[in-house]
RNA sequence: GCCCCUGUGGCGGAAUGGUAGACGCGCUCGACUCAAAAUCGAGUUCCUAACCGGAGUGUCCGUUCGAGUCGGACCAGGGGCACCA
């Protein structure tokens, strides 16, 4: 059993093994201590990459880890398998979005099961199968019935490429996050689900997610914007003979009153004028009567939503020539305006403007010439000095504000709210950045809205009996746009409340929504309903769940919401549906770029002799940054050929090597074959150094005690990259150490250490060495604690903080002996050159410092 | 603009306030070989030919017997949000 160990034997071999003995299903009713280990399910787009390799290593060592430990473990795989990609391939292939996905899943299975990941196949589920959105659809119903959603006429970002609204999440830099097109504005009527309604929950949901990454949770506090204010209210009248202007008796018609929110009630008397948004009913009662108005709307709503648009964007605004009556102040009046920087989805959709503490105001007063009056002075300021170039936000006192003169910016607030709350004309509010969840989408290749539009009753929720609401297979993709909204023979429906004719729901949904709630199917997969609740909760909530940090806001957030929103309709009895998360980096590459400056790919570039970059032609090729792995940049390392190559073991165990889990890992060759030299090395020791020996080494023993103590330490942590370390050095121990029973000890140690990380070696090495059964289900080592502490220490000696000598001494040595052996050093003495030490300080165990 | 993170050899990175550079990659030398590959051994922060010694964790300042680690200011790189009142 020696010679070379040969991943393209072993791990079909053991692969099959822990398939036929059923190794990985989760067994829901095992008197076993129970822990859920989750990575991200994929998109199906065909091919694995690297980031998903590395992804399902950490999450597989772990996964592996725990079940050695002990626990029944539950590691599924699955496919978030609706979305664009597939019609896109529809349309410019003409395969069915269904195929393709199928096809694509079927490959992605077979890559992902060659690299050895120990998954529960038989929980595996694709959002794309009727037997899964079906249920999505019926908890749609669900969380219809209990108010959670509603359907709104809304302004939504339209993608002009792929036809379809976009989440606000979806937009990036004012552009579709896959198309990469600038973002229209179109109005259409949508399904949203009140998210805002969990939004304090969201917020305070956090503090008890202490197995997330800060990072993570200060994005989403931060996506969801919670600020306190004051909600309050204007009078409006209009002046002398504009009264009878036929727009101003059209706003006051529409609204006697103004209702504005500001996290600022200390400034009330900094106020100089009141804004409303174009898209405030206000703003359209005038616009209906003053065409000027109208035009102003217009233009406002032609600019784009994009950075360099609204970053460029002047303040402009529309003078109604209506007037607010100050609430404090019945004499004092302010003029309303129409402004394009106010925006109608926060607050009330109108603010009042103080143009000395806040810089979007100040350049509104600037551009209209509006009085710009302070009303907070700092220590080194007073009531008049004049207002520089741009407003002033820091702490001081108030000053021009009557009652409020001397008081700090917090207490002016809570003076001010009071003041409000008791006239009975605003009261304290809560303001929040995030927006409902719009979750209809104008595509095919997504779940069915369950929904029915009836022109007598409105729209009418699909009956139970008829889910799933299944997608026609008779669709073309020829031309853009939805497939189903042209299909009339599924369009038409019955409607369930008159039976009347009537239109289908059309829209699909978001498939942020399939993601939301994947986690508690697999836990719980009855055919009659989404989830057993006791099953799911029996497992849930996911213990470790791994991903890119590129969903710390979307998915996690709606996970978050939808967990939440079952829970408020009595359905799962879970506050959060991960208690830990881990964000892992990238997988990173070099690029190249040809003398034309085209990209090339890692296998068109090579050396010459002299150590230069050529490409094929032999022409000089330029090194450009390391990047995230990307077919635009072509620096794409494809891992079926690398794991054909090298076998799962040394590509898993080079995922986790080097790099720190949370950062990118740079791909290299060179590492990938450090790491197959490493299997080989483990492979020889399992091969050799066992049988033999007699005797204990000692030394060698506490080497193996502390590193299966710092190995499991690493796991624990998921600082794979440390856990890799110990192993290297515990094989560097192993190999130089003499044969003895301790060394065949430690050889059969190692494997169960490595059977995480590698674990076909493992398995192979196992059976070489004799043992009974898998290594898969062997118990994890254990260590003596008493073998962790060496008897020898060495002492560091300094002197005045720097190195000087190092003692070996006995481990326990009192401080009075320390402290003589350091003085007795003879590189000591040099130092001090015969003067007494000042003060002496010991650290048993560890140190001597000698102040001279 | 606001919020956050990160700066350590040629490279990736280790280091409960206590011997900076574990481990890997790369490189150098050596062994084995006719030769090469593979493998094994030794070395590898910088300055000093070498020893002795000195410098050194982005920069500056501070706290401490002692700072990569704690505090402050700055510089550089990266990320998130962004007309959110």
């Amino acid at each position: 059993m020696t010679g070379r160990f040969d991943p393209a034997v072993a791990d079909v071999r053991w692969q099959k093994r822990w398939e036929d003995e059923r190794c990985f299903i989760a067994d829901t009713d095992s008197g076993k201590p129970k822990t859920y280990v989750l990575e991200m399910f994929p998109y199906p787009s065909g091919r694995i990459h690297m980031g998903h390799v590395r992804n399902y290593t950490m999450g597989d060592v772990l996964a592996r880890y725990r079940r050695m430990q002990g626990f029944e473990v539950l590691h599924p795989m699955g496919w978030d398998a609706f979305g664009m990609p597939a019609e896109n391939a529809a349309m410019e292939r003409g395969v069915h979005p269904d195929g393709w996905t199928r096809s694509n899943i079927a490959a992605m299975r077979d890559q992902l099961k060659r690299l050895g990941f120990a998954l529960d196949w038989s929980r595996e589920v694709a959002t794309c199968d009727p037997e899964y959105y079906g249920h999505e659809q019926a908890l749609f119903l669900d969380l219809y019935e209990a108010g959670l959603v509603y359907r709104k006429e809304s302004e939504v970002n339209w993608d002009p490429v792929d036809h379809t609204v976009l989440a606000n999440e979806q937009v990036i830099d004012g552009k579709g996050w896959r198309s990469g097109a600038p973002v229209e504005r179109r109005k259409l009527s949508q399904w949203f689900l009140k998210i805002t309604d969990f939004a304090d929950e969201l917020v305070d949901g956090l503090k008890t997610l202490d197995a997330w990454p800060d990072k993570v949770k200060l994005m989403q506090e931060n996506w969801i914007g919670r600020s306190d204010g004051l909600r309050f209210r204007f009078k409006l009248v209009g002046e002398g003979a504009e009264c009878d202007y036929p727009w101003v008796k059209a706003a006051l018609a529409c609204s006697p009153e103004v209702e504005v929110f500001t996290t600022r009630p200390d400034t009330i008397f900094g106020a100089s004028f009141v804004a409303v948004s174009p898209d405030h009913p206000f703003a359209e009662a005038i616009a209906s009567q003053n065409p000027d108005a109208a035009r102003f709307i217009a233009d406002c709503k032609s600019v784009g939503t994009s950075e360099e648009a609204i970053e460029s964007q002047q303040k402009r605004g529309f003078a109604t020539g209506l007037e607010a009556i100050h609430p404090l102040d019945p004499e004092w009046r302010l003029p309303v305006w129409i402004a394009n920087f106010v925006l109608m989805e926060y607050g009330t959709g109108a603010i009042f403007g103080v143009p000395a503490h806040d810089q979007r105001d100040f350049e509104f007063a600037r551009e209209y010439d509006l009085p710009i009056r302070r009303v907070v002075a700092r220590p080194d300021q007073d009531k008049d000095t004049p207002i520089g170039d741009e407003a002033e936000h820091g702490e001081g006192v108030i000053v021009n504000s009557g009652f409020l003169d001397g008081l700090s910016v917090e207490e002016a607030q809570d003076a001010v709210i009071r003041r409000a709350e008791e006239g009975g004309w605003g009261k304290r509010e809560t303001a929040y950045r995030l927006r409902d969840w719009g979750v209809s989408r104008q595509r095919y290749w997504g779940t069915p809205i369950p929904m029915i539009h009836c022109s007598g009753c409105g729209p009418v929720p699909v009956p139970r009996e008829q889910l799933p609401v299944l997608l026609p297979e008779n669709v073309s993709f020829d031309i853009p746009g939805n497939p189903l909204d042209r299909n009339e023979s599924w369009k038409h429906a019955t409607c369930p409340k008159c039976g009347g004719d009537a239109r289908r729901e059309t829209d699909t949904f978001d498939t942020f929504v399939d993601s939301s709630w994947y986690f508690v199917r697999f836990a719980s997969q009855p055919m009659d309903k989404p989830f057993d609740k006791a099953d799911a909760e029996s497992w849930l909530p996911v213990d470790q769940y791994i991903g890119g940090v590129e969903h710390a806001i979307l998915h996690l957030l709606y996970a978050r919401f939808w967990t939440r929103a079952l829970k408020h309709i009595g359905r799962l009895d879970i506050d959060e549906p991960f208690k830990g998360l881990f964000t892992q980096g990238m997988v990173t590459h070099e690029t190249y770029r040809g003398i034309d400056g085209r990209w090339l790919s890692p296998d068109e570039v090579r050396k010459d002799d002299s150590g230069q970059l050529i490409d094929a032609a032999g022409a000089s090729v330029t090194r450009g940054r390391v990047e995230k792995m990307s077919k635009s940049k072509r620096n794409t390392v494809d891992p079926e050929p690398i794991v054909a190559k090298y076998g799962a073991d040394a590509v898993r165990w080079f995922m986790l090597s080097d790099s720190p889990p949370e950062r990118d890992l740079e791909w290299s060759i060179g590492g990938i074959e450090g790491a197959a030299r490493f299997v080989q090395r483990v492979w020889k020791l399992a091969t050799t150094a066992s049988a033999e020996g007699e005797g204990a080494d000692p030394a060698l023993t506490r080497k193996l005690h502390r590193t299966i103590a710092a190995v499991g330490e690493a796991i624990d942590a998921l600082q794979f990259n440390k856990a890799v370390a110990q192993l290297y050095e515990l094989v560097s121990a192993i190999e130089k150490a003499p044969p003895s029973a301790s060394r065949a000890e430690a050889v059969r140690v190692l494997v169960r250490l490595a059977a995480p990380m590698a674990p076909h070696l493992a398995e192979e090495s196992w059976a070489a060495l004799g043992q009974d059964g898998l290594v898969a289900n062997a118990e994890w080592p254990k260590f003596d604690p008493a073998l962790l502490v060496e008897d020898q220490v060495t002492l560091a000696v300094q002197v005045n903080g720097k190195l000087r000598d190092t003692l070996t001494v006995p481990r326990g040595l009192d401080r009075t002996e320390a402290e003589s052996l350091a003085l007795a050093s003879e590189k000591v003495q040099r130092q001090l050159g015969g003067e007494p030490p000042r003060k002496v300080i010991v650290v048993p165990d560890r140190l001597v410092n000698i102040v001279a």
